[in-house]
DNA sequence: TGGAACTCTGTACCAAGGTACAGGGCATTA
DNA sequence: TAATGCCCTGTACCTTGGTACAGAGTTCCA
């Protein structure tokens, strides 16, 4: 958490008179938030933007729209490209089943073969 | 390719008289091999693994199938998450333009429980 | 034979996303 | 009041996947 803090995705917390940090219940559902987007592969910026969309959305301005239109778009190359990595190694694997043992594994076979799978 | 020499990805080639690297078609194949492992999102170690096997015993494919499968796994996981964040954000963006922007966004809450997004 | 262009090596550095101390301060409890 | 165990700070270090030098040797071509 001190290391969020310190890339600016958690708030400063308040402190007691001796240094402690006192968190509440905004910060444990920022944590939240954090964990939830990078469990999808956002990056520590991504969700700083997120969070700051979050934070702003009283202010639905076209700014704020813009970003998260982007960040959808984003989303949907990332759900196309792994739709690609999907198709091709549930194409390897079900190759792979089909084949006899005597045969080279057809995985192995189409990952050595130049620029096919980019 | 010094690189993943280092990392073992790559065998040590020979060398002229003067030290240079010599080369041959089946360095290329490797190269092509951990590129096009590389670009379905398999990282190095497992690329490692992947060659390992395809050096090694063909007879080993299990091993080869029970990688790609966890790979397939983690790319439905993944594909899943993002839908899911897609929805939260196109909802987000769809209650924006319908909000006149003095509201609290809705969503927010949603973004910020525990284990919803996951 | 000279110079450009290439390759060699080791080392340092980069970004991201953290973890692991050491050396203190504070708080609880016997 | 001392011991124990938190929490504080800064700093160093880790992993992954590389890139960028510097300084030396080599090769090619005129």
């Amino acid at each position: 958490m001190r290391f969020y803090e310190r890339q600016g995705l958690l708030r400063k917390p308040e402190r007691t008179e001796a240094g402690y940090r006192l968190f509440d219940y905004t910060d444990v559902e920022r944590l939240s938030f954090i964990k939830n987007a990078k469990s999808l592969g956002f990056s520590l910026s991504e969700v700083k933007q997120l969070l700051s969309i979050a934070d702003g959305a009283i202010t639905c301005r076209d700014e704020v729209k813009s970003i998260t239109k982007s960040k959808l778009n984003f989303i949907d190359d990332q759900i196309e490209s792994l739709n690609n990595w999907k198709r091709t190694l549930s194409k390897l694997l079900c190759d792979c089943e089909k084949t006899d043992g005597n045969d080279l594994c057809p995985i192995i076979q189409d990952l050595s073969k130049g620029e096919s799978n980019a």
